[in-house]
DNA sequence: TATGAAAAGTAAACAGG
DNA sequence: CCTGTTTACTTTTCATA
């Protein structure tokens, strides 16, 4: 990926319905020109899609809660995102090193339906959980800081 | 927050660039009817913004973690936010309940830039971390289903 | 808070270098 | 891979119920 297209990424990524003739000005190319290279991110899935930013109390979600799972076997083969993906208050699911397999973040009305989730996930996905309530969001999903030059992976 | 501006948020949590004219049509208004609801929920914030959803390792930042943070010194006032608020590596920011005080979620290039970030972060924050690397994201900041009636807290 | 209409601006597709 | 043109559609504003 070339520099004018993380330019262009960096800006949608601030500001999703920015027009082309917005970022063509900004990036010094035609509307055309940049409407092409937009497609071209999206086709290329570099630009997965475009969501608005919602306050999540407002829209009768001010639960939101960090669980961390671990299989009841861990021999068994581990297709727990396939098993939870049906599973919509699950907003983010992240492999991770460490003592844990998954963390996943979800949103919820209350904590009952944190409890009734909770049950959903252990029993659907066949793991315990250990929960993290959040209690406040100073920020989340901010735009991240594009590197300058991004790495090249050396060849073999 | 009524039924038919939760419908418009559902849409455009799940389509950022969907035109008026469409969202008149799904949801059953005039296009004047629809881009006049949105520009109000745009005002009270509960639409904060839009973002293009990016593929953060085409993009050069292929390496996400979780840091749990806690202060050097639990009695001190607590402006960690406020304090890590320029790093802008840091995706997001909760306060959560737990052993913990903040889980952080932030991305970087390589293993090199997480070493300088947790640095920065401790230096800055004047507090320890724990950190958890992720290793693959099966999925992400997937559109949050709402209720279908939000709860109402009583008055009182 | 809704509708419909008009003006200005934009998206999408295309020809051509 | 760029520019410029064209057409259809969309945004935005406004008058009005």
């Amino acid at each position: 990926m070339e520099s004018l297209d993380r330019h262009i990424v960096s800006l949608l990524a601030q500001d999703g319905r920015m027009s082309f003739a917005d970022l063509g000005r900004q990036v010094g190319l035609s509307t055309s020109a940049v409407h092409q290279r937009v497609k071209r991110l999206e086709e290329r899935g570099i630009i997965a899609g475009y969501r608005a930013e919602v306050d999540h109390a407002s829209v009768g979600l001010p639960l939101t809660a960090l669980i961390s799972v671990v299989p009841f076997d861990a021999a068994a083969p581990d297709d727990i995102p396939d098993r939870l993906r049906n599973v919509e208050q699950i907003v983010s699911c992240w492999s991770v090193a460490g003592d844990e397999n998954y963390v996943l973040l979800v949103r919820v009305p209350r904590p009952q339906e944190l409890e009734e989730l909770l049950a959903t996930i252990r029993a659907q996905g066949q793991c315990s959980t250990n929960t993290t309530v959040v209690l406040s969001t100073p920020w989340e999903g901010r735009a991240a800081l594009l590197p300058e030059d991004p790495v090249v992976t050396p060849a073999g």
